[in-house]
DNA sequence: GAGTGGTCTAGACCACTCG
DNA sequence: GAGTGGTCTAGACCACTCG
């Protein structure tokens, strides 16, 4: 019914078998819109959607670029623990929660000083009595000096900091690796030495201030990552 | 410069403020250009991407509604071998490239017959003489009948079916494990039995027909995910 | 300076929701 | 039937690229 699907569809065949040359800018918006009998907009629209799913980039003054023909590989979604284990009964269990001194390395991934006081939050959620993530969370203490008057286990963390404590976090970096769990950690879990997990390390800033540091070891025997696209 | 930025970073303060209660919908689009005053296609165009970031969430004819402060996780994204592996010499080795006939497991996988034809290639991808990856892929043989007659070893073999075979691939699946590596797998890679690594299983479709069944195993000392968002 | 993409306007008609 | 979001038009001005 609408026109711009079909332009997209139209334009992304005609990318994928290479119709319009790599390197050659398409024809302009206008002359698309022309050879559509569009407005020049619904044009736009059609290509605005293939710039986001990289078939093209533009540039402004120069044209729009076929991106070649490399395989989009999708992406993996994190998912809330409380999303992915929803239908099952979920606990969490805090282990330590106190303030500590900065460790040299955690003082360099706060960039802190060594000996600055940092609140460390060790934490165990399960679903179904069975543990699945390990949680071990650093955050500089000055920034969230009274959240230990919080209940940690039934609240969410990152909730509290933001809603109640007002923290504002601009930017969130993580990374995802494949481990194989030490021995406190398989204890923890309740798995054999050695089996592999995920280990996802996250950084939360507020501007350019560190706000936080998050290790978290999920079970690779519980969990697994899904993901599903049109290349 | 442009309205729409401030017009969504200010609709974006509120919703994390939860200015506009959930449950409710948001101002209309022609009184939310109103008070902003601009063209409720420009409204729109901050409303737009609000919405695919996942702040708000639009119904035709009800209105648009605020998501919830669900934490939003990112994603982190596969990267071609060549992408990832590249300042380094990369090779390619091919281990196995062969019809061979459907197990059980496979036949469920790709929806064939025990014993139909499937086209395996077993290949080990390695960057400065270092393994890095093992991939098992097993092909609908009958789609590809020539598929032997290219060089797997130089090629990806994703671009010969889909430019020089003519495979008009419409959708990707996949998963992402941590798992711990087997000894075959441990010995191609050359590292301990038990290491942990990521395992990604693919299978990509035509229509809904499934044309390949893809694992990827991939180190996990030498691996790892990245991601970066703003919350 | 000609052409490109980026943004914006003031309208219009439509399918849909909801009371 | 009133109001909502979905789509589209025919213009306009701008910043930018490129020969």
């Amino acid at each position: 019914m609408a026109k711009y699907p079909l332009i997209k569809a139209t334009l992304k065949e005609r990318l994928l078998s290479s119709y319009y040359p790599e390197g050659l800018p398409l024809p302009s918006e206008p002359q698309l819109a022309k050879e559509f009998e569009v407005s020049r907009m619904t044009a736009r629209r059609a290509i605005d959607e293939l710039e986001r799913e990289g078939y093209v980039y533009r540039i402004q003054g120069a044209g729009t670029f076929p991106t070649g023909k490399r395989f989009r590989q999708g992406v993996f979604r994190v998912r809330p623990f409380r999303e992915w284990a929803r239908g099952t009964e979920t606990q969490t269990r805090v282990l330590q929660a106190r303030v500590v001194e900065a460790t040299p390395e955690i003082a360099i991934v706060l960039q802190a000083q060594v000996g600055d006081p940092v609140l460390f939050v060790h934490r165990i959620r399960s679903a179904a009595d069975e543990p699945l993530v390990i949680e071990k969370r650093y955050i500089m203490h000055e920034l969230v000096p009274d959240l230990l008057e919080h209940n940690l286990a039934a609240e969410s963390i990152h909730e509290v900091m933001v809603e109640k404590l007002g923290i504002n976090l601009t930017r969130v970096e993580q990374s995802l690796e494949a481990v194989n769990l030490r021995q406190e950690e398989a204890d923890f879990l309740r798995v054999p030495l050695g089996t592999a997990a995920f280990l996802i390390r996250r950084t939360t800033y507020s501007g350019i201030k560190r706000v936080s540091y998050i290790n978290y070891w999920v079970r690779g025997d519980r969990y697994a990552f899904q993901d599903s696209f049109e290349p």
